[in-house]
DNA sequence: GTGTTTTATGCAATCGATTGCGGGATGGCT
DNA sequence: AGCCATCCCGCAATCGATTGCATAAAACAC
């Protein structure tokens, strides 16, 4: 009836578990286990190895919560995106994966499906694990922000990229969408289109009323006035991208070319053009963005945006974690980088006059 | 010179952040905090709505660590994927974590990059993290799968999908590989093809050695010798699938048909074939696999193998589950499932007599 | 041999939440 | 009034690892 020194129900798998056992077969206290794995100097060189060799025999493996809890630092980033199927955003994770692997950090990702309220879930649980950062793109219709202060309460790190919030002080990373439009678009004007419809993302967003910006002002600069009809805000799925071709090409005269504000929609477009037997870039030239790997299968290639998203997620990886190590918090100075993007020009929008 | 009853440098951001300075300002105990908290009987329910509102008023956020430890028990799953950005996967993903959530509990996603050392280093990560449950696919050439005995070991359910382990017992789940292939191959077969090449992964993973089992049958079946020129076994990537051209189209006679174990092999082969001026599928059919949206946005689109990753996910998140709840492990018996798949035919093996 | 560093180790408190056990208060009953 | 059952609640141990402080042991100087 004496109990066993462990209280464990089931001893036997508990047993190899816990540094008190390497401890006590080693003969010395858990202070000194603990001690020789974090390579503390005041442990022998002899105690170490031996300490070394027997957690490698015993296949032990440090339990990070109890570690985490003491030393109030759990080695994991958060990270919340709208959806990792979308090329960008899975490269992006990759870049931030990586980077944050060079320096023993996990990154725990979680999608909130385009849903707020899923977003504010999220954003409870990640800092109920207590993760030593967080990194957000947030979702289309993120308007109240509010869920992230606690994060800046308890003074941890929040980086926001890509869709980044308006009127929320954060640190930001994105690319240079009112560029990225205005090139686009200018590119279009300098094909000889006049009719530039242009599919968007609900202007909420920063990320499209930039976007939106850039497509006016490359419009302005070539006196064509803006056509109310050509343009389009709404969540950028091929469905959606097809409904709204309905409406444009239901009557003539049609769009010369298309300014789409990513390539899932470009790429609709396109569909939508076969079907009526228009030819691409001759009657309809077209422009997406983001440069996803589709946009080169299909025929012709279709002009986009390339963003770097590997180079986006190292710099917000890195970003997350100079403030993460730095514990300061440097004022009320708010990072805000903007990265530049490029202008892939492909077949979908070259000029008739070298094809004739 | 009191020390304050928190021996913690800032006290100001931590005031809000456990359970005792909650339970200080209602003038109860932590215990009583706790229970309320987690609706427990033996407390009234006056008490537990001073909680809740004192919780919600100071934001408070339980600490996942101090919880997890204290009850053993993480609620976190932990998921290794070769890459995210592979529709097949990130499909899987989504689901496997749609269905989690339905649980409470949080998924852990680690990208092995293909890269077996990277894997085993994940495996024990994850380990240390004390996961509840490990859902694995492989790296293409992973083949001690000893890492993943820390699990076995410590009774953690552990469950393979997709790319599964050959000679070790664990639970799987995977698609039908050998029907998938022996059903495209026919189908390429009544098509009228003869010449059939097979690009598909390392025979190593038993995935590939399925789908060229049945590749092989179907061909028997037609008594059709097998031609090992024509098969090929690489990481089915873009620039391997042109290598693979280049020695299959230099010289005469070429082949009619190609069954390519994914869909962006399919696709290059597509590429190449039109450099060459043939036309598909008039000159050259294609099949690939895993039912990819990009073979529909092509033309002409491609057949493949629709392998339903959603349910996939839904399967192991469900079968993982399953095994955590019951903390019982069922003798050494390990399941063993296989989905269907569904072959979806289209233009790219379309037979030539219907467009004479 | 005594005194003083240096070195290596152990003790015990701690991180924050959970929970078995014990006890006080309350109410109902005889 | 007395007894018991019921209902709430608090004490304190616990999860496993870390770390400040104390101390034993060894090394060194004189």
């Amino acid at each position: 009836m004496i109990p066993a020194d462990n209280g464990s129900v089931n001893m036997s798998r508990q047993s190899q578990h816990r540094l008190k056992d390497i401890a006590r077969e080693l003969g010395v206290s858990t202070s000194t286990v603990s001690r020789a794995l974090s390579n503390h100097p005041h442990v022998s060189e002899e105690t170490k190895e031996r300490v070394k060799q027997a957690v490698e025999k015993a296949g032990y493996q440090l339990n990070a919560m109890a570690s985490s809890l003491r030393k109030s630092k759990s080695n994991i980033i958060g990270l919340i995106v709208p959806r990792i199927s979308m090329y960008f955003q899975s490269a992006v994770i990759t870049a931030i994966q990586n980077e944050l692997q060079k320096c023993d950090y996990n990154l725990m990702i979680f999608q909130s499906n385009e849903s707020p309220a899923l977003e504010k879930q999220l954003v409870n649980v990640l800092h109920a694990l207590r993760v030593e950062g967080l990194i957000v793109s947030t979702t289309l219709y993120t308007e109240d922000f509010s869920p992230f202060d606690v994060f800046s309460k308890a003074n941890v790190p929040l980086v926001f990229y890509d869709r980044v919030p308006k009127g929320y002080s954060a640190h930001k990373i994105k690319g240079d969408d009112y560029q990225g439009a205005y090139k686009s678009t200018l590119h279009l004007l300098e094909q000889g289109c006049r009719r530039i419809a242009h599919i968007s993302g609900p202007l909420s967003c920063s990320l499209y009323s930039e976007r939106y910006a850039g497509y006016q002002d490359a419009l302005k600069k070539h006196k064509v006035a803006l056509d109310e009809s050509l343009v389009f805000f709404h969540e950028l799925t091929h469905e959606n991208a097809l409904k709204t071709c309905q409406v444009l090409f239901a009557e003539e005269p049609y769009p010369d070319a298309f300014f789409t504000s990513n390539d899932t929609t470009a790429i609709a477009v396109m569909e939508y053009a076969n079907k009526l037997k228009l030819s691409i870039p001759e009657d309809l030239k077209l422009a997406g963005y983001s440069n996803d790997p589709r946009v080169q299968i299909v025929h012709p290639a279709i002009t986009s945006v390339e963003q770097f998203p590997y180079e986006m997620g190292e710099h917000a990886a890195r970003l997350i974690m100079d403030l993460v190590r730095q514990n300061v918090r440097p004022g009320r100075s708010f990072i805000s980088l903007t990265t530049p993007i490029e202008l892939i020009k492909r077949e979908s929008s070259k000029a008739l006059s070298l094809t004739c």
